[in-house]
RNA sequence: GGCACCGUAGCUCAGCGGUAGAGCAGGGGAAUCAUAAUCCCUUGGUCGGGGGUUCAAAUCCCUCCGGUGCUACCA
């Protein structure tokens, strides 16, 4: 049987400044859906990448006296760093200043173009660089100098200039049909809602061009004009498969299963690239999921505000894993979370180091101090024995049925409720009693919570894979056995093996302030 | 202005017609294998206000207040 496949990307981040923890954010929930992918068998693509072209950039670029090119480079490095940084699992890293996307894009537009959904008119309007957007004249605000600021508060110019347009008008009944035909095509749902009552009320033609800054893919056979943000932008998925090559490595990944964004760009997202598509007769991604913002303290991050977190320092402050799990967890993933470090911190000590990492620190030194370090073979197993180890093997049936809404909350809550149980069975059995008095049920016991572990730890893997892994190797599991195949009851840990010594993997914080002296 | 959504324990939220729930935080106790980590018990809410439907409403309807999102408009 071949191998499912399963093509997940990121949104491009624009790289006009440094990753703040929006982009991180995004980078491990997706991070996290593709390990769970691959690990439940799929063939994955994973991809993110930079959206390197627009006037802002070469804006920027000019003001410090260097290439667009060149400050495109410069960013990007510092986006694609976040990659490491924070263990992402991505199979490529795409730039829309790349040879191979230029093809891509120009392809597209032919196609769109061969569609007869593209045509050459005037597009005069206020128009704000900063947001390289249009404004209708109503959004404005007149200023007592005579100038006008834009609804986001940049200084707009009036500007005419010719530009090619998309039919955009042409597929609001379409994308209508699309949205009442695959219900999850957005989501979450009230992301999904708005997009329906926004086509609902009327799509305008869309400009796609731009004749003002030359920091872009040439409009094929009228160079004179670049493409325009979305055209070019979005293209990077279909892109990155090898579009139009069929013989691509990665044609096959092309649609994709799922695009995570941000919920600011849903839009673009749900209602402009299923139409290009459309146009240009190539098959639609399976869905469009938007997860929320961040917020620091409950009070939006901004630059001006001075209270943006950066992904690298909070990673080497908690450590990567903590991390991402901290983000994962307390985040209902689709909703708007918030940071701050107090929260963290109770999230690592109660969740990890109390609930996961001393249940593993008390069953496994049992073993090392008391067996030799080998792990017993069980006896005939109790009632409770039996139930425990139910729960464990019902958690991979959960956490696919959570993975269907992308709700990896909810899989890092049903696997630390059973987590709780398993310290709850722990401690009512009292292994350090058994010990003397029943060496059977010792034995026993210790295999039962050893095998919770391992099916916990195999689980937890996407969202923490350093630390589970670490935790696979002192349960003794071999690396080629920490895969979806090897839990839900099909597979047991197996007694008798011996376990390298026990040693803490998910250290309590203590506030380094605190412990200096 | 229109259309949604939300307002439940100190905090984050679940419940969405049938005697108020979880986690964390707070209080008390047990245990001592373990990262002073665990386990048990427990304090705490007239479910935003008011009105209505119903034998019965946190749950349905209306209205008001507060908050959020999307969208429109400024004559």
């Amino acid at each position: 049987m071949p191998q499912e496949r399963f093509y997940i990307t990121t949104a491009i981040a624009y790289p006009n400044g440094a990753p703040h923890i929006g982009h991180g954010y995004e980078l491990i929930a997706t991070d996290a859906i593709a390990r769970f992918m691959r690990l439940d068998g799929r063939d994955v693509f994973f991809l993110t990448g930079s959206d390197e072209h627009g006037q802002k950039m070469q804006q920027t670029a000019e003001r410090e006296g260097i290439s667009a090119r060149e400050l495109a480079d410069r960013n990007t490095a510092r986006f694609r760093e976040m990659g490491p940084a924070l263990n992402s699992s991505n199979d490529d890293y795409i730039r829309t200043s790349e040879a191979r996307h230029y093809q891509t894009v120009s392809a597209l537009w032919q196609r769109m173009e061969a569609a007869g959904d593209i045509y050459l008119d005037k597009y005069a309007g206020w128009y704000s660089v900063r947001d390289e957007a249009y404004y209708d004249e109503s959004e404005l605000t007149l200023q007592p100098d005579g100038k006008r600021l834009a609804p986001t508060g940049t200084p707009v110019d009036w500007v005419e200039e010719e530009s090619y347009f998309f039919r955009l008008s042409k597929y609001q009944d379409k994308l209508l049909e699309l949205y009442d035909r695959q219900p999850d095509f957005v989501g979450p749902d009230a992301r999904r809602n708005e997009i329906i009552s926004f086509v609902k009320g009327g799509l305008k033609d869309l400009s796609i061009s731009r004749t003002t800054f030359d920091w872009g893919i040439p409009v094929p056979g009228n160079p004179k004009h670049i493409m325009y943000v979305w055209v070019d932008a979005l293209t990077n998925y279909v892109t990155a498969t090898g579009w139009p090559d069929a013989n691509h490595p990665r044609a096959a990944f092309w649609p994709a299963d799922a695009h995570i964004i941000g919920k600011d760009i849903v839009r673009f997202h749900a209602v402009y690239w299923p139409s290009f598509l459309m146009s240009a007769g190539l098959p639609l991604p399976k869905r469009v999921f938007c997860h929320g913002f961040l917020f620091n303290k409950g009070e939006k991050m901004s630059k001006s505000v001075g209270n943006v977190i950066d992904p690298f320092a909070l990673a080497k402050a908690y450590g990567i894993d903590a991390m991402r799990y901290f983000f994962l967890r307390e985040v209902p993933f689709g909703q708007d979370g918030s940071y701050s470090p107090e929260a963290i911190v109770q999230r690592m000590n109660a969740d990890l180091a109390n609930d996961l990492g001393n249940l593993a620190q008390r069953s496994l030194s049992m073993v090392a101090k008391n067996l030799d370090g080998r792990l017993p073979e069980p006896g005939p197993l109790t009632e409770e024995d039996a139930a425990m180890l139910e729960l464990a093997d019902a958690l991979l049936d959960k956490a696919r049925t959570a993975m269907a809404d992308f709700a990896l909350h909810q899989i890092l809550a049903q696997t630390w409720a059973v987590i709780a149980e398993a310290n709850r069975y722990f401690a009512g059995n009292e292994p350090w009693a058994l010990r003397k008095t029943s060496p059977e049920r010792f034995g026993t016991v210790l295999w039962v919570t050893a095998e919770v572990l391992r099916q916990v730890a195999i689980i937890t893997q996407p969202v923490m894979p350093d630390s589970c892994a670490r935790l696979l190797d002192l349960l003794g599991v071999p690396a080629d056995a920490r895969s979806f195949a090897a839990i839900g009851g099909k597979a047991r840990i197996k007694g008798g093996a011996i376990l390298p010594a026990p040693s803490g993997i998910f250290p309590r914080y203590v506030e380094p302030e605190a412990s200096a002296e």
